[in-house]
DNA sequence: AATATAAATGAATGCATATTCAAATTGCCT
DNA sequence: AGGCAATTTGAATATGCATTCATTTATATT
C-alpha cells in the first residue's frame, strides 16, 4: 500500500473493469482510446460495464503516458477589467466544451523584456505539460517565452502581441478602432484632446496610442495632451486630475480602455462638475457592459469577446495538432457611440483639416 | 517511443540527474521529498545538480503515486458579480502563495437540491484527485455532494451554507448584515420597505431575507413588497421596475446583493428620476468596489473578500491534514453607509416600532 | 476451399516518480 | 576493538494507463 489507507478513495481502475469485464486491460483502455482497434461490440459491453461501475480513465495517468495533459495554462493579471472578466468566463466555457481543462495562475505584473523574476508557479504549471499557455492582460517576457519554447509549450497572447518572440496571439484592430475613435471626436469639433494612455510598454496601449496620433496628424491636429493611467481604475482617477486642472484644458479624451475611461468619467463629472458629453467628451476602448449603463453611456470601440475566445480556442487545437505554427488573429470591432461624446457636426469621417 | 518524437520535450528525469549525480534514483526523489532519509551533503548535491539540469519532479507521476495532486477545483458561476471577481483574484493568489494550482471550470447554474445533471466537466475534475473543491458562487447540488464523498474530496462553499451535506462552508454574517441594514433604514425613517431577493433557493439570500424580515417583524413593521432579481442586473433591472409602478411604490429597497442594488439604483434615477437617497433609499450587500464610485454611493453591508479567501486557505490545508472535519467560518462584515440612502434620524438603534 | 489480408486481442513494456524493503554504512558506547 | 542501533542507500515495486509487438481470429480474394 503506497497511499494513506485511510485517505485512500475506492478508485475503480483499469484492472477492476477488465476483471468484471473478463477482458484484458488493453482492452478496457482500448474502450476508451476512440480509434484503437476493438470490435465494437466488446467495446460496447466495456463502456457499460465501466459506466456501471463509475470507472473514468485518470487522466494524471493518462497524462503522464501521453505526454499532454489536455490542460490549458491560463495566466491572468488585472481581474478588475470587466473586459478581461468576461473573457475568462467565456473561455473557461469554451475550454469546458472542448473538452479541456483550464489552470489558472496569478501573474503579478506585465513584465516585459528584461528577465525580471518569471511568476514562481508558472515554472510549476509548465510541468503539467499543459497544451497551451493563454496570457490575459500579460505581457510575455522574453524569460518566459523561453521557457515554453523549451517545454514545448505554444503561447498566445491575448489582446496583446508580440514582435520577438515566437507566440501566437489574438487581438482586435486597435489601429482602426483608435482611429475610428479619433476621427469620431474630431467630428464632434472638439480642439484639445487629450489621450489617457494605459501602461505605456504593452502593445496594446501603443497601438491604440499611434494609431490615435496618426489619425490626428494626419488630419493637421497637434498631438494630442498625453497621461498615463496605466489601465488602473485609481491610476486614472489621478491621472484625470491632472489634466483637467490644466490651464489648457482639453474639451477630449481618449482613453485607451473603458476602465480608465469610467475614472475619467467618474472624476470629470463629479470632482470637476463638468457636463460629460457636452462640456468634454470622454471615450473609452471595451466596450464593456458598464459602458452601456445609463449611468455612464460611455462611448466606446468594442472588442468581441466572444469571437476572440472562439479565435482562441480554435488555435489551441491548430496548435496541438501541428507545432511549430504561430499565427495573429485580428478582430475587428465597432464604435459604440453613446453620450458621453458630443454627437459629430458632420455625415461622414471629417474632411477639412 | 511512446510520444510523438517531434512533440516530445527533451524533458529531464530523474534518471537523467540521478546518472549526472552518480546516486540512485531513489536518492534524487528523496531530495525533492522533505523529510526523507538522505544525507544532507548529497541532498544538497543533487538539488544542485538538478537546479543545473533544469530538473523539476513532474507533478503529474507525482500525483499519480501519492493519489494528492495540489490541485485545487474552484466551480465558479456567475462572474458578472465583482464580488466574486474579487475573490478569485484573492484565490488564485493566496493558493499560489500556498504552492497549490487552481484548476477552473464553470459551474453553469446553481443547482439545488434535486439530481438535476450536474456539470460534465466536474465529473472529470473529480479525477484528478483535487485536494480540495471550492465552490464560488454555486450551490451544492446532492449529487454533486455524493460524487465528491466518494472520491474523498473535501468541499469548501463559500458564501453559501448547506444544511444536508457535510460540506465546509466560509460566509459572512448574512443575518446580523441584514439585521444592520434594516435598522439602519427604518432609522432612516421609511415606511414601505422592499426587499429585491436573489435567487431564492440560495442560502445566501434566505438569510438575508430572513434577518430582513425577523427585524422589521420585530419592530412592528409589515413584512416588505418583494420581488426576485435572481442576483442578476438585467433581471434586478424588471424587477425594479415592477416595484417601483406600484402604487404603493417603497420608499426604501434592500437589495440582496449589489450588483442588484446597482440595476435598482440606476432605474429609480434614470427611469423614474428618482433622487435615491432623498425619495428613495436603496441599499445593497457586498460593498463590491463599484459601490463607492461617486457615480453611485450606495450604502451596502461588507464582505471581507480577504478574510473570507484566507479562512478558506486555511480549511483547505485543515482537510488536506485530517479527513473528515467539516467546519462553518463565518466572517463579519461593516454598515457602509453612503449617499443611497436616507441618514438616520436618531442616534442609535430606533427605539420605537 | 485455400490462401492472403485485415482486424482483434493479450502480454509485456514504459511513462516519471515515491515508497518499501533489505542491505550497507555510519556512529556510539563500553 | 567490537557489537548494537540509527541512519543512509539502492533495488524493487507500485501508481493507472496507452501503446507496441506478436499472436490469434475474422474477412476478403482467387
Amino acid at each position: 500500500m503506497v497511499r494513506d489507507p485511510t485517505l485512500s478513495a475506492p478508485a475503480v481502475s483499469v484492472h477492476d473493469v477488465a476483471r468484471a469485464a473478463g477482458v484484458s486491460q488493453s482492452a478496457v483502455s482500448r474502450a476508451f482510446t476512440p480509434g484503437s482497434s476493438l470490435s465494437p461490440d466488446k467495446r460496447d459491453r466495456i463502456i457499460a460495464i465501466a459506466a456501471q461501475m463509475g470507472y473514468r480513465p485518470n487522466p494524471l495517468a493518462r497524462s503522464l503516458l501521453r505526454g499532454k495533459s489536455n490542460i490549458i495554462g491560463v495566466g491572468v493579471g488585472d481581474l478588475a477589467n470587466p473586459f478581461f472578466v468576461q473573457t475568462l468566463q467565456l473561455l473557461s466555457q469554451a475550454l469546458e466544451s472542448a473538452n479541456l481543462r483550464l489552470m489558472l495562475f496569478p501573474a503579478h505584473r506585465s513584465e516585459n523584456g528584461g528577465s525580471q523574476g518569471a511568476e514562481p508557479s508558472l515554472q510549476e504549471v509548465l510541468h503539467y505539460r499543459i497544451d497551451a499557455l493563454v496570457l490575459l492582460s500579460v505581457s510575455l517576457s522574453s524569460k518566459l517565452a523561453e521557457e515554453c519554447r523549451r517545454a514545448q509549450v505554444p503561447i498566445i497572447l491575448y489582446n496583446r502581441t508580440t514582435g520577438q518572440h515566437d507566440a501566437s496571439c489574438v487581438v482586435g484592430d486597435n489601429t482602426m478602432g483608435a482611429r475610428t475613435i479619433a476621427a469620431h471626436l474630431l467630428g464632434g469639433g472638439h480642439q484639445r484632446l487629450a489621450f489617457l494612455a494605459g501602461t505605456p510598454e504593452s502593445s496594446t496601449n501603443a497601438q491604440r496610442e499611434a494609431g490615435f496620433n496618426a489619425y490626428l496628424a494626419e488630419q493637421g491636429h497637434p498631438a494630442p495632451i498625453r497621461e498615463e493611467g496605466h489601465f488602473s481604475f485609481d491610476a486614472s482617477l489621478a491621472a484625470t486630475r491632472r489634466l483637467l486642472v490644466r490651464p489648457d484644458r482639453p474639451d477630449a479624451i481618449f482613453c485607451a480602455n473603458d476602465t480608465m475611461a469610467l475614472a475619467a468619467l467618474t472624476v470629470a463629472r463629479h470632482e470637476f462638475g463638468l457636463d460629460v458629453g457636452r462640456e468634454i467628451s470622454i471615450a473609452g476602448y471595451d466596450d464593456v457592459p458598464m459602458a452601456s449603463w445609463p449611468s455612464f453611456g460611455l462611448t466606446s470601440y468594442s472588442q468581441p469577446a466572444t469571437r476572440m475566445v472562439d479565435e482562441t480556442v480554435r488555435l489551441i487545437h491548430a496548435l496541438r495538432t501541428r507545432a511549430e505554427s504561430h499565427e495573429e488573429v485580428q478582430c475587428p470591432g465597432t464604435l459604440m457611440v453613446r453620450g458621453s461624446t458630443r454627437p459629430v457636426k458632420f455625415k461622414g469621417p471629417t474632411m477639412e483639416g
